[in-house]
DNA sequence: TTAATAGTTCACTAATTTATAAACTATTAC
DNA sequence: GTAATAGTTTATAAATTAGTGAACTATTAA
């Protein structure tokens, strides 16, 4: 089935979103663009272990980088993807409401 | 770090999209709801694995259930979910459309 | 009350993803 | 050329997720 290749593929830009730290850098890059070491002092942890993260969104097309000198800089691919993920913190904002009206119920 | 608690839940929710069998359903919900073997007979394999897939959807608000007589139905929480998944669908789409211009410029 | 239908849950294995640390590459400065 | 900076790549171990089939639960029908 085609359908089901388009459902992988498809899959796999959606699970570039679905990892905290990458969700962490999406935040931070919903307004500017950002050099790897910028990102690596917000969020912390491994250089190694950034550099694979942003490595996975910018092969899925989450994220588009810009080498200048001996910077990397990170961006935002489109402000689809802001929005996309603005959308999927709602779902979880309402879910969290959901959940806060059933104790209130109890 | 209050925040990293909040990009994991995020991230939670993001990651519910990230498989090619729950983008399918997502994709079938768009516009109706549906029952479980409804579902299972568009997008076949096995009852036990679907079922998994719809709760953990269901789980991070994804998706809703409503049980009526003996069949459970399915349906989008939300059209958040939809237009979300609808601008990754675009992401996707912009990737391809880089691909093929990269390649018709060699 | 027995059987059929509709689905969920569980236990297990296989596959994939993640974190870590070390090694490597490329650019700039001295 | 040598060292420093800025990051990437690779290898490996640990953790998580996915697929399978059997067992289980709940509702309806005979």
């Amino acid at each position: 089935m085609i359908n089901k290749k388009i459902f992988k593929l498809h899959a796999d830009v959606c699970k570039a979103l679905g990892h905290p730290l990458r969700i962490e850098v999406i935040d931070l890059l919903q307004d500017k663009e950002l050099c790897f070491s910028d990102i690596l002092a917000v969020t912390g942890g491994l250089k190694s272990n950034l550099s694979q993260h942003l490595s996975v969104m910018t092969k899925k097309n989450i994220l588009k980088m810009k080498r200048e000198g001996q910077c990397n800089y990170y961006s935002l691919s489109s402000d689809k993807v802001a929005q996309a993920c603005q959308l999927m913190r709602e779902v979880l904002i309402d879910s969290i409401k959901n959940h806060i009206d059933l104790i209130e119920k109890m």
